[in-house]
DNA sequence: AACCCGATGTAC
DNA sequence: TACATCGGGTTG
């Protein structure tokens, strides 16, 4: 018998091995992990199949080491699904594989629940029971009341808590060790399933819950949803009709979205277990959490994009929310969507998949418009709350105060006064995007980017926000000498300072990844802005996901022009998103919002159709374009990147390929571009340059990837030149 | 990718 | 002579 066996190389085949030594006790079953000996290392791999012969010769092959699994890790649907991903995406089947599996899997160690012996605070205890001078003792009480689940002596060792001290807190009955079984209460004595009652639907809730609940099998429903129209509240009733019939439902939210206060809607909604997959679980947690979502314990499992691979027994129901959102693509290694991957999952699970938005991706609004998507619409916000308002305030010749427009300040003093409060949103953190020397004109460029250094103030530094690389802030100009060095442009640290000199009395909060470095710093904000006093929000994208603030009236996008007229096919769709996105922000309960977009291109076609006609006029008018100039999604699009430290090694790699890919005739309707300079062409020290391959229909063009790989994998120059595939790429061409 | 091997370069 | 660096080849 021969194992063919998935391996974790980039090496896009499969090994074949012997069977290990010694009896085997139970059939070997495709999806077990096995350990095998690999050039003079060993390996772990995943059973693909078993055959009776192998193409190579017998004198090579060598016997397995150990069988790691009696059951498949893996099993059947979603073995399937990763290895069409991988065959998809032309990713090695053995990296692919591997990186669907919890990291403690991939190492080797058992499927198996953690029993490991955890301490917590006894239910009477508190501080008070100590006495003032036992410091360490209460140090070490208020890290395990801070951990109500209890926490493992490791963990209290990692955060340098007096570990031996817990003898002594068990003596005074503070303190107790218990045997920690993630295995969830199934349910905590269920009456019913549902905790807090739902929500009445209105007409449109009601009808677009309707098709879902009718949904028979496999059907892709777009809940294509204005912010504010109860998309979630959809999302709990159709949960609630999955969990009813004793099945799960897998939900996929951005990175940002996975918030307290999302994850506590769900939770407080069902008395099911809910499972959150964020990045601050240690690995024993995933392996936990994977488990308890692979045996049907858990009902609901809420993540991010890797989510996509969480084992369900039993499947009933995926949700992606945000659905556009570029955060469902990998940008690196694996290059999945995870929203596409989700419609094969669920096709293959023959169960529904809702995807939500109310700025859905032209990719799903075409598939929607043309049938292969359930389309439905929410246009009313729920409730009483009102749409906000739109104004494009046209900055042409005005006086601008680092960015703020007179008309703007007053506007926000208008507000202020009213006692609400006010968004500014632009999308550039930092003090100024450029430090520029006033006497000869040169500016502080990355040395290993083609890009501008950000100037910081809070702390003090130039920063390249491409490549991370950091400087103290020159004191002189390098090329004339001079000290007149000016910041040129606003980032979201001048608006503050800004702001703060305008509006000293009010207080003034940023809101963007420096501002938020500290632990807990965003949910201090949050605190700070649920407090309702009048005060205004400067920040950058982070605003513009998840978060709800009811008390802001204004919304004032900065800079509506950046991104409009970028060189990217997408550029139009995404800016469009992001606005409408941070709209959405504004008067969500009784006040309606007004938003303010400062412009100098008042006049844009594409800003009036958004804000007059809104996301749907405008997307129709972006598919005519792209119907027109055969853009995604009217053609399918598959880029090579490569990069090399020396300028032109990675064209001139792509221009062989070109050539090699060339020699015979490409497939019907494909065809090749390129090689061009990455947008970004040095970024990190590396050049970069990109080739396209487009199709019209996805089989020829995959025809084609299949002979580009076999191109870029006999070229030599695989040492000087690193390269990928990107298949449906969404980003940087 | 990770690793080995042999050829070549180089510091002492 | 010891050790680093580069290119090429292999992984069952």
């Amino acid at each position: 018998m021969i194992l063919r066996i998935a391996l974790p190389t980039p090496l896009h085949r499969l090994f074949d091995y012997l069977p290990p030594a010694g009896k085997m006790l139970t059939p070997l079953l495709p999806g077990c992990r096995i350990r095998v000996p690999f050039g003079n290392r060993e390996m772990i791999g995943l059973l693909i199949e078993t055959a009776t012969e192998s193409d190579v010769p017998a004198g090579k092959l060598k016997p397995a080491l150990e069988v790691l699994d009696q059951t498949p890790v893996l099993d059947e649907s979603l073995f399937g699904l990763v290895r069409w991903a991988a065959g998809y995406y032309f990713y090695p089947e053995g990296d692919a594989l591997m990186l669907a599996l919890p990291t403690l899997l991939r190492k080797g160690q058992p499927a198996q629940f953690a029993h490991a012996i955890l301490w917590r605070a006894t239910p009477t205890a508190s501080l008070e029971s100590l006495s003032g001078g036992a410091h360490r003792q209460r140090e070490l009480l208020e890290i395990l009341l801070r951990n109500p689940a209890g926490i493992s002596p490791e963990a209290l060792r990692a955060e340098d808590a007096p570990t031996q001290l817990l003898k002594t807190l068990a003596e005074k009955g503070l303190a107790e060790a218990f045997e920690h079984h993630p295995k969830l209460p199934h349910s905590e004595r269920r009456e019913s399933l549902l905790r807090d009652p739902h929500l009445p639907l209105n007409r449109e809730q009601q009808q677009a819950f309707d098709r879902i609940r009718q949904a028979d099998g496999f059907e892709i429903f777009l809940l294509d949803g204005v912010t504010g129209s109860g998309k979630t509240e959809v999302y709990l009733q159709a949960i609630e009709q999955v969990l009813t019939k004793g099945q799960q439902a897998l939900v996929l939210v951005p990175e940002i979205g996975l918030t307290p206060q999302t994850v506590a809607r769900f939770k407080s909604r069902f008395n099911v277990p809910v499972l959150t997959l964020h990045s601050g679980l240690t690995e024993r947690q995933r392996l936990d959490a994977w488990l308890l979502a692979r045996d049907g314990s858990a009902g609901i499992m809420i993540g991010t994009r890797s989510a996509i691979f969480t084992p369900m027994c039993k499947p009933g129901l995926i949700i992606i929310d945000e659905e556009h959102d570029t955060s469902l693509k990998q940008q690196d290694g694996f290059r999945y969507s995870a929203r596409d991957l989700a419609a094969i999952r669920c096709q293959r699970e023959k169960i529904p998949l809702i995807l939500g938005s109310a700025t859905p991706a032209l990719e799903s609004l075409h598939n929607a418009l043309t049938g292969r998507y359930q389309h439905l619409q929410l246009t009313n916000r729920a409730g009483e709350a009102q749409q906000p308002s739109f104004e494009l305030l046209d900055i042409r010749a005005q006086e601008l105060q680092s960015g703020l427009s007179e008309t703007l300040i007053q506007r926000i003093q208008d507000h202020l006064q009213q006692q609400k409060q006010v968004l500014l949103f632009l999308n550039r953190r930092g003090f100024s995007p450029s430090l520029i020397c006033h006497q000869c004109g040169t500016v502080i460029d990355c040395t290993r980017c083609d890009a501008r250094m950000t100037l910081h103030r809070y702390p003090p530094h130039m920063h390249c926000h491409h490549c991370d690389r950091q400087t103290p802030i020159p004191r002189r100009c390098g090329t004339c000498g001079s000290e007149d060095l000016r910041p040129n442009g606003s980032g979201t640290e001048r608006i503050e300072e800004v702001l703060n000199k305008l509006f000293p009395k009010t207080q003034v909060l940023r809101i963007d990844r420096d501002s938020m470095q500290r632990k807990n710093a965003l949910e201090n904000v949050m605190r700070e802005i649920h407090k309702g006093e009048p005060c205004i929000l400067v920040g950058t994208q982070m605003l513009a996901k998840g978060h709800h603030f009811p008390k802001v009236t204004l919304v004032a996008i900065l800079d509506a022009d950046s991104g409009l007229f970028s060189a990217d096919f997408r550029g139009m769709e995404k800016t469009s998103q992001l606005i409408l996105q941070v709209a959405g922000r504004a008067g969500r309960a009784e006040s309606p919002g007004q938003v303010i977009l400062q412009t100098h291109h008042a006049d844009h076609p594409m800003l009036h159709a958004l804000i007059a006609q809104g996301y749907g006029a405008f997307a129709a008018g972006e598919l005519r374009l792209r119907e027109g100039a055969a853009l995604p999604p009217f053609s399918y699009h598959a880029l090579i990147r490569a990069e090399a430290t020396h300028q032109g090694l990675a064209e001139q790699f792509l221009r062989d390929i070109r050539l090699m890919i060339e020699q015979e005739r490409l497939p019907t309707h494909t065809h090749c571009s390129g090689p061009f300079p990455a947008p970004l062409e040095k970024k990190g020290g590396l050049f970069r340059a990109q080739l396209l391959l487009q199709g019209q229909q996805r089989r020829p063009l995959h025809q084609l990837l299949a002979r580009t790989l076999l191109a870029l994998e006999q070229h030599r120059d695989t040492r000087k030149v690193r390269w990928s595939l990107d298949i449906d790429p969404s980003d940087g061409y």
